[in-house]
DNA sequence: CCATGTGAAAACTTTCACAGCG
DNA sequence: CGCTGTGAAAGTTTTCACATGG
């Protein structure tokens, strides 16, 4: 059943589903893989392609059923994506951010702890959520049946929470410390790593410019060419 | 000599560097292929692929200059890489924690100016960085030569922050706001989806323990049959 | 005529195997 | 002997072309 996904394939998936989402509450109920592509930026083949992947479900000259297309994808993410519950390790102002930002409150990721070694935060709550000091980890954890941890300590405290989360038998790390977790089989560790995507833009810029010199180049052989 | 490059790729290449950093901190002046690899989880032949696009620099039967290859690898992500300056649209939580953070500061990612709606905010200062109202942005954006402009205003902001920015000759843009943004050729924009982050982890984990499931359900099958 | 479904073709990435150098 | 460099092989992913159905 589980064939090898590969990672570009995951994120497409996701995006899927966002525009889905935006798509559903604009009440649409049919959509193309045209439509889709040219959302995402790809081609109308790719996205036939993938979606044979969660089971193909589109009807011939019609299009694709949004909401089932939606539940399909969602099945792809696991039928209980829709109620994870997440504890935030690290409360400084990256985790305090996430928090508040509720961007994946409604995604189905729901915060029920979080945890600090400032004792000042410690017994108190942010947004509702009770703040823990990481001694309490493993027994909150437990007690809360959390599946995912969400790392936002410094880079070296990150090992420490890594390690304190893989003992207390979470499910999956988010990472949001600039620094390379071993991630195991048994446990998967997601990075994100800020300075990664804006290395990715300086690049992008980069590259953009460089082709748009050339083309200048190019025009100006031509015209001088005339 | 701009070859297409996967993201994938480039993606490794903002990897190597992080190691490279590491490496040239801990003194380590060569490195091999092989252990680049095994910090990353890659094989050894992808690591030696890959620094055949910046230029192979190894010597044969040493390994690599690690200073030497830091070097080409920042070229190949522009050779100004070292003072990009930035602008953060939105002081809410997120941008405010972005800039606290300090995590890209010293990879030559220095905000200059950051920009918001609220007027008890605008006129004040966080981090020595000046905040602008949004009317200002293209003349401080232009004054300051300001390369790449972080969006993390909410999503119904970002398309008028991006219109805005581009509007100002911005080179590319970051965008941190739930929304798709049109990337257009001449101004990239990488978008950075914690969601998606999210729905990629929960794709893990179902995954890892669907896999360790059959793996069992293998032992069990073993063990039966004996 | 539009859109999907499908298998084959093309393009690409990754791996392998080995030559060459220190 | 270990490590790089390189080109060919294997294994992908993506694209193309066309059959099928509303």
């Amino acid at each position: 059943m589980t064939e090898r996904i590969p990672p570009a394939t995951v994120s497409r998936m996701a995006m899927y589903l966002r525009c889905l989402r935006d798509l559903e509450e604009q009440e649409k109920t049919i959509v193309s893989s045209r439509e889709l592509a040219l959302l995402l930026g790809v081609t109308p083949e790719q996205v036939r392609q993938d979606f044979l992947i969660v089971g193909c479900t589109g009807k011939c000259g019609a299009g694709y059923d949004v909401v089932r297309l939606k539940h399909r994808i969602e099945c792809f993410f696991g039928r209980d994506a829709d109620h994870w519950t997440c504890c935030m390790v690290g409360m400084g102002d990256l985790g305090r951010a996430l928090i508040s930002s509720e961007m994946v409150q409604d995604w189905g990721f729901r915060y029920v702890a979080a945890f600090d070694t400032d004792p000042h935060r410690i017994g108190t709550r942010f947004h509702g959520i009770p703040i823990y000091a990481l001694s309490q980890l493993k027994a909150v954890v437990q007690r809360e049946q959390i599946g995912i941890g969400v790392i936002t300590v410094c880079a070296s405290l990150a090992h420490r929470a890594a390690g304190l989360l893989r003992a207390a038998g979470i499910r999956g790390i988010l990472n949001f410390a600039p620094e390379a977790l071993k991630t195991s089989e048994q446990t998967p560790i997601v990075l994100v790593d800020f300075s990664r995507e804006f290395l990715k833009l300086a690049f992008y810029i980069q590259s953009a410019e460089s082709r748009s010199r050339e083309e200048q180049a190019q025009i100006q052989a031509v015209s001088a060419g005339e």
